[in-house]
DNA sequence: GGGAATAGTGGGTAATTGTGGGAATTACTA
DNA sequence: TAGTAATTCCCACAATTACCCACTATTCCC
């Protein structure tokens, strides 16, 4: 499971390097890939180890044709999804058209999400983030029920 | 369970040592690590037993990702949870992006939560308890129905 | 109260991890 | 087929982290 966060530097070539605790995961015990992809909620990626991305795959598959949001998101997701492996030094290069989407640049930040991490561009994710904390400081924007019984 | 309060010092590396009562129950029986995340409602930090912080996560993975605030909140806290392990000396490092985010400097204050502990810097502390201190005396801010009929 | 154990604090060193860039290889385009 | 761009492989440096040792303060116990 992927928890926590890293910032890393994304250098000239595009490449990133995947923080050490990551690697086993991400690249490990079965195969040394993982597959990136957009994610299509934020203007971020999604990175996963294989197993995981194929299971992913399976449930996309399962969408229906019929209906626009279902399919937008399976092209999408499908669509962009990039096979990567790591090199020598633990970095993948992530491919052009993914680190513009993102708007990754030189700075980048990975989130673990449980099945999958997140990458967003440095500045683009201090201003999400700034701007939730700010919400839920206000206590304005009414939390769904959901968060409201949220006992943490 | 978590209670009471320490004041500890955090030196030059950004390591904290855990108070030896904390240690067992922290780090203790099963697993030999800890989870620290930030708390998104205030300026400061939580630290779970490893057990307790699952039951978090599982409660954060059922929030829904097409609910921008439980989306956030999702990305927030799992993505800041960071596993830490005690050192030799009981301490643990924290990682500098949430030293950063609590305002964690020299000084810091333990306060323990029940499921959790809960990480302040020392100043910080001090100044938002003499400010709640006084609304609360003020009985300024209407409080909720749930602590008027509170009997402590 | 004195001595021993435990707890808290600080810092040095070695290993690991992250970062940058050159050179060689491959793929793509005209 | 030549030229350009992109990718891979390799080496080297810098920063961070883990591990270890030593000292001080506090607590506990006799």
């Amino acid at each position: 499971m992927f928890r926590g966060f890293s910032s890393v530097s994304v250098d000239s070539k595009g490449r990133l390097a995947v923080p050490s605790r990551y690697r086993t995961l991400l690249s490990g015990q079965v195969s040394d890939s993982l597959v990136i992809t957009l994610n299509p909620l934020d203007r971020s990626l999604w990175l996963y180890p294989l197993p995981e991305w194929e299971i992913i795959e399976t449930k996309l598959a399962a969408l229906s044709d019929f209906d626009m949001q279902s399919r937008r998101t399976k092209q999408m997701m499908r669509g962009y999804a990039s096979d990567c492996q790591l090199d020598n030094q633990g970095r993948i290069l992530l491919p052009r058209e993914l680190r513009e989407y993102a708007g990754i640049t030189h700075q980048a930040v990975l989130l673990g999400q449980g099945n999958k991490v997140e990458l967003w561009d440095e500045d683009g994710w201090n201003t999400q983030r700034d701007q939730w904390l700010q919400q839920l400081g206000d206590g304005n924007g009414e939390p769904p029920d959901s968060l409201r019984s949220l006992s943490l």
